[in-house]
DNA sequence: TGATAAACGGAACATTGTTCCGTATTTGAA
DNA sequence: TTCAAATACGGAACAATGTTCCGTTTATCA
């Protein structure tokens, strides 16, 4: 059990390794700044790899758009663990949910990408609520135990219900909206978002059966 | 009142238009076949015309696009009228929602163009519903009028049903399904959404207030 | 240190939107 | 009918982008 890995025959070369995290990196931040249809050649050189290489990680470009997509939705899944050992039920809850909301307005650009009929596009839905649904799940039963959040809310329901609020609330082109700062939070229509998850909030916390 | 074009100069030339139409007419064929994005050249050559002919009249893709899309609204629109009079209002009202049934059904793939955030198609949905809702409107009174029909029915309202009846029973993709017929009346999913209209149609006739 | 497999970089290719311009056609008048 | 000007035509050429190929470089291991 020395080995990380089971069953293939080698490690994969520590260049490589390094390469395919630069590129994923890359391709997020490019993704963010240029929108999902970047160039591929944008995001090798700010990776500061040639095309070569991305593309023998990624042999199709959606392959790459899936796996920025994949990455992110482990980040903000794992998210909920973090913030449910670091704070009290109520709060992790409550600040899981804003990382939620800020996951949805900056992947508007991909939401358009998942509903082009692409069929690799076909399984991220199921991705993202096979990890999203246990991770507040978790949060909400714990809330709950912990007589800080009602106990009848649907994790699903509410994934979709702040999914809805956050995408109404952003602007809607593909190309990252807004130029003037980088930080989402302080888009104009982010402040509304957040004005509303802050009223469903409050609506799990102090709502009936409390 | 002779010249048919008020304030512009001249007239267009005989070859220009009859070009124009024909670069429509192709258009309309090759998205239907090989779906909204089908190349530029591929139309040209389906309408006996170089790229540069195509250009001229449709500066942008998109420009092409919409007007495909304007002109199948308006031929479906102006059916409403015809059928208005070859029939009697209440076979009138059902022959039209099959129809745009079908309208639907075949414009599916520009459904998803027009949720891609491109500007260019911001007009396409008020355009479709200024045309629809009057159309069908006029066909429900009608209906109504004649006993044929109940009244407390909103055509915006019917025109959505349909619209979520039929795009649900088409396949997804936006390559235009089944290679089998071209009769788009014939796939599997079309019967099932016929099926549906017909629980519908039903309803406006037989229903409550007839 | 050297042999070898793996990975790298980026030039080259294919596809597609769009522009340009020399040539052909239509139009209106002599 | 004939001719000149205006208009439109066709398609080669350009630009942007996804993808492939291959000669060169580098990591790994003995």
């Amino acid at each position: 059990m020395q080995e990380e890995n089971t069953g293939t025959k080698k490690r994969i070369r520590a260049d490589a390794a390094r390469n395919e995290d630069a590129v994923l990196e890359a391709a997020k931040t490019v993704f963010a700044t240029s929108g999902v249809d970047a160039p591929v050649r944008e995001i090798a050189k700010t990776a500061g790899v040639g095309v070569g290489t991305l593309y023998r990680r990624f042999p199709k470009r959606s392959d790459l758009v899936v796996a920025v997509f994949k990455r992110e939705v482990d980040a903000c899944a794992a998210d909920a663990k973090t913030l449910a050992t670091d704070h009290p039920p109520g709060e992790a809850l409550s600040r899981w949910l804003r990382r939620y909301c800020r996951f949805i307005v900056t992947k508007k650009g991909l939401a358009s990408a998942l509903h082009s009929g692409d069929p690799a596009f076909d399984a991220l839905p199921d991705y993202f609520r096979s990890n999203f649904e246990p991770a507040l799940q978790n949060l909400l039963a714990a809330a709950a135990e912990a007589g800080e959040a009602r106990s009848d809310i649907d994790a699903y329901d509410l994934l979709r219900a702040i999914g809805n609020l956050a995408s109404a609330g952003s602007t809607s082109g593909g190309k990252a909206g807004g130029n003037a700062g980088d930080d989402p939070d302080h888009h104009e229509g982010m402040q509304h978002t957040y004005r509303m998850l802050d009223l469903m909030i409050d609506g799990l916390r102090y709502g009936k059966s409390g």
